[in-house]
DNA sequence: CTTTAAAACAAACAAGTGTTAGCTGCGCTG
DNA sequence: CAGCGCAGCTAACACTTGTTTGTTTTAAAG
């Protein structure tokens, strides 16, 4: 299989992922991400729609693979502990599986235009949600201990969400390594 | 004292802080800013150099501030467990007492030019590694267990600069609130 | 008052923004 | 081979950007 051939298509997008990610969103102009792919600005509105069309398609993709990965890491656990274990190392996995697209979506999304910044505004708490849920059942179950479940969710979350910065030092760690060392850190503060 | 005089330096100042976190520092314009403070975009210029010098004095004095609370929290401390408290208490206290300005400090910092850029960059490593100091000297005393302190570091700070979310949402918790239950979460974990 | 300096202003500059219009050449299908 | 359409190009539009110039207003000091 030729995955060396790209079409221009993903060229622009993943051109566009890494220069959104080093130098931000708005920095980037469409002239030198058209330079950098080695074609002109106006070629780009061949295949996107508009700049935003172009920030839409990576965040909203990241955002799927969120949803797909958390959904089947929990369906085979039981417990709240395994269950939470189980979507903080499909999260982590699917940020270092997406180094530059995640770092995009976590920090960029703020430049979408409506509708798309309502939207994606809502999957996120959605997603969030989902991470709460488990939280709030193993309180009622008593595997976890009485405590303000948003400030848990919320801890766990902004230490989860930070992760891609782990990939950029030179020493880079396993990603199992990483999930199990952050699991042990944030989830001894959740037992009964 | 008449604390609701504002000169234009501080007005100009308090908008700037108030619409670059609303909206990101590479979104607002200096004529935007300068309507909302009252006055046209060239007379910012009496007041501060360029774009670029307002950014960065609300940057450093925030960075300042969070020099200032840590070395004041710990300075009383003996024990790692207790000094890592009072850090975490005093930085997520200077964060509550300037909502505004610390998001900007945190998100928007990137749009620094050399060379501030460098200067913040640096400041902002050798605060994280008087963190990672307090970590690695109780795991040598013994008080903390055998971990990663790199990563054990990375996971309280991330937590801990994610907190001004916090403070946006209507059911407003205490600051000493928050830093407590985020440290019995955060600290469980490090005990040997 | 008169002088002086700070701080406001309108006008303009040079550069850059995302995007559109219209044209050209290439390769596939009939 | 003719015709279709995709994908590239140049040129340009309509703004917006941060900032400078030169001038006028404002307010405090002598």
């Amino acid at each position: 299989m030729g995955a060396t051939t790209l079409t221009t298509k993903d060229n622009i997008r993943q051109t566009a992922e890494k220069l959104f990610r080093e130098r931000g969103y708005a920095a980037i102009g469409m002239r030198e991400l058209a330079r950098e792919v080695g074609i002109e600005a106006p070629s780009i509105y061949n295949h996107y729609k508009s700049k935003d069309d172009l920030l839409r398609e990576i965040c909203f993709d990241i955002a799927e693979q969120f949803f797909a990965a958390f959904d089947k890491a929990v369906a085979g656990e039981d417990k709240p502990m395994k269950k939470l274990r189980a979507a903080i190392r499909a999260h982590i996995g699917v940020i270092s599986a997406n180094i530059y697209s995640s770092e995009v979506f976590f920090n960029e999304w703020v430049f979408l235009e409506e509708p798309n910044l309502s939207k994606f505004k809502k999957m996120r708490y959605e997603y969030e949600m989902k991470f709460r849920d488990i939280i709030d059942r193993g309180v009622k179950k008593g595997d976890f201990k009485k405590l303000n479940t948003k400030l848990a969710a919320f801890t766990i979350f902004s230490a989860l969400n930070a992760t891609y910065d782990l990939y950029k030092s030179s020493e880079r760690m396993n990603t199992d390594e990483i999930a199990e060392e952050i699991s042990n850190l944030l989830l001894k503060g959740l037992k009964a």
